[in-house]
DNA sequence: CTCTGTGCAAAGGATTTGCACTACG
DNA sequence: CGTAGTGCAAATCCTTTGCACAGAG
């Protein structure tokens, strides 16, 4: 986890970002966060260990961190885009389309082949890949039918 | 492109939604866009066969053929959100992270072992999934090198 | 006929500028 | 020291309500 703040801070580093306090502690803030959460909920997240820290300097830095590849934001439909850390380029997890819970997964086997055929077919260089898959998390199969309505 | 129209219609009859000129009229214009585009440019092209259509009558489609599981909006980072069709509950596409070009493809044997294994462990029931693969397609790894500045 | 779906306009939020100030390297 | 980064507030743009009317079943 903490290997995780270093490698995002790295990464600004290496691409000739300077590295400020406002976002190393966005940058720490995110990964703490379990790695995904709003634009908004980062701000407030944020306060609590720097309250100087303005939330545009959070809304530049989220954009920062996607242009680099290093997270991604998603779009549930309704409200705030959230944002994903993207761990070496990768991130998977599972949407239940009841209750809207995200459940976090890390399992890379099978993407990595699938990489190399889109590689090869369509020229085109992977950098990284967002899997989402959604579906009913247990407790939703269980409490509804798939009817309800909107 | 056209039993993918009818795809979605019959989806909502079975659901119990009406099928209205306007929600015809937005499924087909949807197909015929490549199943990839914002709710602004959806509004305009709709207006073009049929200019009665009102914008909220866009969104709020949207929004029930995501409630349905047929189309997943995704978040580019800046401006709208666009919405891409789940045929069969499955979209894939690369996205160049130099120009934002959408490259379609439509490839499932691997993910649907991943879903198979997926169900299992979690016991979460997969109704679908999104791919997005991040990366460089052809022209851009010949345009740029890979540090250009936000 | 009844109830779902539609359209309009106004409200509500989230995100983005513009510009002077701060601080990293 | 110079330039990249920051913070604030105002502006902008996307999206969502509220409510009366229209149309599908």
């Amino acid at each position: 986890m903490k290997n995780q703040v270093k490698y995002l801070t790295d990464v600004l580093e290496a691409k000739g970002y300077r590295l400020t306090i406002a976002r190393q502690v966005i940058a720490e803030t995110l990964v703490d966060s379990g790695s995904h959460c709003s634009a908004d909920e980062l701000v407030d997240l944020v306060h609590k260990s720097a309250p100087g820290i303005g939330r545009m300097t959070v809304y530049r830095t989220l954009e920062l961190f996607c242009h680099l590849g290093l997270a991604r934001p998603i779009y549930q439909g309704t409200g705030a885009a959230h944002y994903v850390l993207m761990e070496r380029g990768h991130h998977h997890h599972l949407v239940c389309s009841a209750c809207g819970r995200f459940i976090e997964f890390d399992d890379c086997v099978l993407e990595k082949i699938t990489e190399e055929l889109i590689s090869e077919r369509f020229n085109f260089a992977v950098e990284g890949h967002l899997l989402e898959l959604f579906g009913r998390c247990q407790q939703c199969q269980e409490q509804y039918n798939s009817s309800e309505r909107l």
